[in-house]
DNA sequence: TATGTCTTGACAAGATTTGTCAAAGGTAGC
DNA sequence: GCTACCTTTGACAAATCTTGTCAAGACATA
């Protein structure tokens, strides 16, 4: 809850919109929204659409850095957090090589 | 929800214990392990230390596999996964390099 | 002070997770 | 077939977490 937060508060005030007007823009409440840019609240996949679709920021850029962020959120502050990304890509990269999931 | 049933599966076995005996000895009603083994539900921080403590299996390996597919869940089914993952963890390096956190 | 912006906190509604229990499924022996 | 035993499944309420909404607070600056 970091990585996006920072993505939509650049991109809001790169368009110079104030969260009152950005809220409006993305009809998105003013309170999450300024909690969503500073990491405070995650964001809800509808959330992230409406980001992509009025600030006209890729979907993929945006889905990388929320699933980061809540991937980090999970693993942050475990000892184990470097070891347990390894084996859960491990995982991802298995499944897709074999084509029909598992 | 997979790496950690598989190892609690495989101790139960190794040690010849019917799930009613296992749920006994962990205090873990019989319906959860048994979902738990199989993957079907995701165990609570309080149940990967009963299985450390009554299996007597290191605490760490317990956490690798339970953070992994928790992490897995979250990334697993969505095209971006391995950039995700790739992200967060530079931000889990980055975190112990700058030994006050962030 | 007054005005405008952003942040904070409380709250309820809704969704998800958790544990408990009983019933259903499956298997092996009789 | 029928028993006896083990495992899995599903329904349920209680507890917990998430979400959106709103008003008040904090902060800057004219």
């Amino acid at each position: 809850m970091k990585k996006l937060g920072k993505i939509i508060r650049k991109e809001r005030e790169k368009r110079k919109l104030l969260l009152r007007q950005a809220s409006a823009l993305l009809e998105i409440d003013q309170a999450i929204l300024s909690k969503i840019e500073r990491g405070e609240r995650k964001a809800t996949k509808e959330q992230i659409l409406k980001f992509s679709d009025k600030y006209e920021i890729e979907e993929e850029e945006l889905m990388i850095a929320w699933l980061a962020d809540k991937v980090y959120q999970i693993v942050g502050d475990e000892k184990q957090a470097l070891k347990a990304l390894k084996v859960a890509e491990k995982e991802v990269k298995y499944k897709t090589t074999v084509k029909y999931g598992n």
